[in-house]
DNA sequence: CATGAAATTATGTATGCACATAATAGACAT
DNA sequence: ATGTCTATTATGTGCATACATAATTTCATG
């Protein structure tokens, strides 16, 4: 190989990943140690590990101490996706974005949601029903459960410019949560508020958001029948 | 702040983490520039952007050259999920894995296949329908593509020992692809194949996967009722 | 031969320095 | 005011060096 030109680490990374993706080095095998590769490539190990380090935090690389460096033999493939803001995503393509709220009331929340809550029973919280068109056209539907104790302020906040959702974007930091994604069948309240009929299929993401320890919110989207999630690999 | 104790670049990032979790750098707002940090850590700046570019690439703030670092005003909050695997899938549940070849022939795809794959019409090529199933319960239905043009060695592989699926992920490389998540309502073929009834919703992902600017394969993973992807943030 | 201590080795992290690059701010001229 | 050039500044990258850490290999010892 014998490169003479000096690169930066991104050259290096794109080089290595070349050798990976033709199987120049196979899966499973030993590539050169960084000392070695920062000679063959003109640059400082340092360089090297920078270019290294990225590849095995993509998954590509899979490196241990002393062991040296592997290609990984079954590289997890994993699939990053940006979770829709809705109002941004609407807007994005150029559509008008506008909600309805259907329903705000405080509520005895049901008992998986008092678990995803971390709720002891009895205790009733803001719960809000949310319809989300763009160009006047149903788009998702949103119920969500706000543990109002944990932010009183909810309480009196105007949501009539401001989604809940952004509302608590804006007030409330978060440090963590989760997130699932599944099929759910449309009941007749959602086919109804979504124009869709009884049955259809829909895709629905559920989440939790937590800040400090406590359990936030929880939210559930149900999306009009055809709405997909997309990201490149 | 006069932090007294050296801090390694996790340690920084944790509590650049700190600050802006808990509001003491709000939304939007600058903060400190790297040499400044550096100082109040008793560390070199180089630690300093080591802690902060990963928290720029985690999306929590935003770095511009001369304009300086803020905290990102909405952070795009991105869910990552690992692709199944659905052998590893099933047996990390502890069930047994197994799967069965219900077609495999050569077949001229129709047309929105054609344009994925990005081949021209009338040309025929791979297709295989293979059901998946955990302890011999229906798991998922795969429909699956494969450009058997490109990747000649298909026509001849065995897979009864290794699915197909498998069977490309060890012998060809790839180098991208796109990933799609929908939901479908389950035509008859696929309420008999996995045993539930039609017009069930399932959770579908469409996947294709690319090599040196072919399109290899394109695959549609139908999944049992119930099933679901989830994450943490 | 088994066992565990010690040497070896590849990666991980930290530092100080230098220079590159992008973007702002300010000076200046039109 | 408006546009253009220039200086300034914060981040981005690279290098040489040093030491830390984890894991393997070697080797002495019972």
């Amino acid at each position: 190989m014998t490169e003479e030109d000096r690169k930066t680490w991104q050259a290096v990374q794109d080089e290595v990943r070349r050798c990976i993706s033709q199987r120049i080095w196979k899966p499973g095998e030993l590539i050169p140690h960084e000392a070695e590769l920062a000679q063959q490539f003109g640059c400082a190990r340092a360089t090297v590990n920078r270019a290294l380090r990225g590849l095995a935090e993509a998954g590509l690389l899979d490196r241990r101490r002393k062991a040296g460096t592997r290609v990984t033999l079954n590289p997890v493939r994993r699939a990053e996706f940006s979770i829709p803001v809705i109002r941004e995503e609407i807007e994005g393509k150029g559509q008008r974005y506008d909600y309805k709220i259907f329903l705000r009331e405080m509520r005895v929340p049901p008992p998986d949601v008092q678990a995803r809550l971390q709720l002891s029973g009895g205790i009733s919280i803001l719960y809000l029903q949310t319809l989300y068109t763009a160009d006047n056209l149903p788009y998702a539907f949103e119920t969500r459960w706000i543990n109002s104790n944990a932010v009183p302020d909810v309480l009196s906040a105007d949501f009539r410019s401001l989604s809940p959702n952004e509302w608590l974007v804006r007030e409330v930091p978060f440090d963590g949560g989760d997130f699932t994604v599944s099929a759910l069948t449309a009941t007749e309240k959602e086919a109804g508020v979504l124009g869709c009929s009884q049955g259809a299929s829909l895709l629905a993401l559920d989440r939790t958001t937590q800040h400090d320890g406590q359990i936030i919110t929880s939210v559930r989207l149900a999306f009009h029948p055809g709405y997909r999630m997309h990201t490149r690999l």
